[in-house]
DNA sequence: TTCCATGTTCCGCA
DNA sequence: TTGCGGAACATGGA
């Protein structure tokens, strides 16, 4: 599920397995992922390099070359994920793109849906650019004033103000109703109509849910007991009055909340 | 078998 | 002209 939470997980993992090592060979699986790139340009310009850092912004993960000219920029759509490994049986399936070092561990990313995307830019902000992406959610530019600024001149519902991302990047179906359930708003409500006490918790709530949730690895099944997410399977009961939660289309996607707790 | 699904992009409407 | 909502996209799993 490749939120902010799960990218920067994901992040993470490669700083900890896939930098600072001689790059051999990289494997295009799947060129129906590639944007604005070609299979003879990333194997030209990737091998015999070592990625040197990785950046976030919103859901899509930036990987750098040594040289800095060139970062690999990878989205993960909705089924995307990355595994390094060294032997076979460890490979996952649908890999899309394999990078193969000298130590002769694998980088796989996967992409079962395909709805992912890799790119190769000259910068994260080139990237931005092009993306038309807003601040990240998590980012200190994004402070209090400015994120209420946002709100006063947006019209619709506050889930959809939350998943556009190029209002603000890296919230999607699953977080933009954990953030409103912790909130206690409805995901109907618009974002104009908050009061200043309103916005202050949808914008307390949004960072300490995702620093929670990249705490525990963006693992459900690790979440605590109070995250909407542990339950929108399963016993779909409010966690906090017991009720059973309402499920509405908001923003062409299925909106979980609880019909008691959550008000306009 | 049919429907639904965490993603983005594009199109139509107000 | 702009912003918002819905459909389309590809594929797997319930």
């Amino acid at each position: 599920m490749p939120e902010l939470p799960d990218v920067e997980v994901m992040r993470r993992y490669f700083d900890a397995t896939g930098l600072h090592q001689q790059i051999e060979t990289l494997d295009v699986h799947d060129k129906a992922l590639l944007k604005d790139v070609s299979t003879q340009h990333l194997e030209k310009t990737i091998p015999q390099h070592t990625f040197c850092e990785t950046r976030r912004h919103g859901k899509y993960l930036m990987i750098a070359m040594d040289n800095h000219q060139n970062w690999l920029s990878l989205h993960f759509g909705m089924t995307g994920d990355l595994q390094y490994f060294k032997h076979a049986a460890r490979q996952p399936t649908h890999v899309s793109l394999q990078i193969t070092y000298e130590n002769g561990y694998h980088m796989a990313y996967s992409c079962p849906r395909r709805l992912g995307r890799i790119e190769l830019v000259p910068s994260p902000d080139k990237l931005i650019h092009q993306h038309e992406l807003g601040p990240d959610a998590l980012s200190e530019s994004l402070d209090l004033a400015h994120f209420q600024k946002l709100l006063g001149h947006r019209s619709g519902t506050i889930k959809g103000f939350l998943m556009d991302q190029s209002t603000l990047a890296g919230l999607g179906n699953l977080y933009s109703d954990e953030i409103l359930y912790q909130a206690r708003i409805h995901p109907r409500s618009s974002p104009r109509s908050l009061t200043t006490r309103q916005a202050k918790r949808i914008y307390h709530m949004m960072h300490k849910v995702l620093n929670q949730a990249i705490d525990h690895k963006a693992d459900v099944d690790n979440l605590p007991n109070r995250f909407l997410l542990k339950h929108r399977q399963g016993d779909r009961l409010c966690w906090r009055c017991g009720s059973s939660f309402e499920q509405a289309r908001i923003g062409g996607r299925t909106a979980i909340f609880c019909p008691l707790c959550q008000k306009p």
